[in-house]
DNA sequence: CCAAAAGTGTTCTCCATACACCCATGC
DNA sequence: GCATGGGTGTATGGAGAACACTTTTGG
């Protein structure tokens, strides 16, 4: 029956690019190696997968143990198994993206586990592995899939200007939008919810907060509706 | 240095979803398998891949093995890690979907290794695994992929008609297309080019027959040219 | 009163859609 | 000559893109 010791196989991890957005600037988290190979390099949290868990699993255990992060957007990116991506052994690794409201807790992410910091996407330390090759990867799927997806919400606190939405988009898709043409699209949409609440604590006229209506985006898919920015 | 044998690890395999397009039907090729597990009953190609190749180079040996099969459209679509989906063990499978001419050379995909079928996608029996929802996955991601990447040449013969590269995409998205809508718009993009040979054979008026122009499709996409049906 | 961002409409262009008839060929 | 698919143009409506000024608020 157990085949487990008849042939060698591959070990079996899992890599993590973790998406905030932080004002203008789109970031990913990186951690500081504590262990060889690499030790005190940066690389993208991740670990071996267990028996007992899934690849998804194995993906949310260590994003809680590395970052502390729990209850976060993540989605399956892609495969990565080339013979010598790890100098140990052969390593074949299920990549995983995850996008968080980094407004709100801000830079805090720090453990007991290892060092994990914030960078800005345009100023990553070199990486080890092939974790270049992983966030490349993943920043491509990202600016994807937010243009057709609404993804994008989960970058932003749960209440947002649309403003503050206008720019998350431009911020992930790197080009300038026109506000009054991207206010009525995504206000015509109906996916938007007011809350009637308002912007508080700035010093210019305070701005309409809105809410993702997930329920009725749902809803609108069943009937045909496709997103898009 | 070895940890091969200090964690137990999941089996790693590859399947593959493996499209034709046969008239006015898409199919998929499946096997009938001739060893346990569920012996006797209808799979998708795969086996498990080995410590010298990547699950790309596992994806197509497999290919070749099983169905004979060689230089064709293949893609990684996603990683399946249920506990549970090998009743054996477990198996963590990464799936590929591939795009086959199967015009040319029809249904004579039998090999000495297993019985090797083509079925409508319609009609494919009952499979074991978890590959029905493999397939489905695959099946979902070719519609998707279809409208906004030039991969559906790959169900094509070199040269084809637009009747046929319009019956293609009718067949894969299972939605009639307007004729003159549907040449105007393709034959506008620029990516086909006339063979300046006709259909032959056929009892009644010869059509043009076009090719992929894949070199100024590759020209354009660096310049911002996006295809979409 | 000044700085800073919120909020708002119109015009134009282009593309998607809907739609029907004559043409060439093999039998 | 007839059956079969090949090949073609136009009119309409809707969506995307370009574009600038007034309003509100806090300091």
């Amino acid at each position: 029956m157990s085949f487990q010791y008849e042939f060698p196989r591959p070990a079996l991890a899992v890599d993590c690019v973790i998406f905030g957005l932080d004002e203008g600037d789109l970031k990913v988290m990186l951690i500081r190696r504590d262990l060889p190979p690499f030790e005190g390099r940066w690389a993208l949290p991740g670990g071996f997968v267990r028996m007992d868990e899934t690849t998804d699993e194995a993906a949310r255990r260590e994003l809680r143990e590395e970052t502390g992060l729990d209850h976060v957007f993540l989605e399956q990116l892609y495969t990565f198994s080339d013979l010598q991506r790890d100098p140990r052994e052969r390593v074949v690794s299920v990549a995983y993206y995850a996008l968080v409201r980094l407004t709100n807790f801000k830079v805090h992410a720090t453990t007991d586990a290892a060092e994990a910091v914030w960078f800005k996407m345009c100023e990553t330390p070199p990486l080890c592995f092939d974790h270049p090759l992983i966030v490349e990867t993943a920043y491509d799927r990202l600016k994807a899939k937010v243009c057709y997806q609404p993804i994008g919400f989960e970058l932003l606190p749960k209440n947002f200007t649309l403003t503050q939405l206008q720019k998350m988009y431009e911020t992930v898709l790197a080009r300038p939008i026109d506000k009054r043409n991207f206010r009525k699209k995504i206000l015509s949409m109906g996916i938007l919810q007011e809350t009637g609440e308002m912007q508080s604590g700035v010093a210019h006229r305070a701005a309409r907060l809105y809410r993702f209506n997930e329920k009725k985006y749902h809803t609108m898919v069943k009937k045909g509706f496709h997103f898009e920015i």
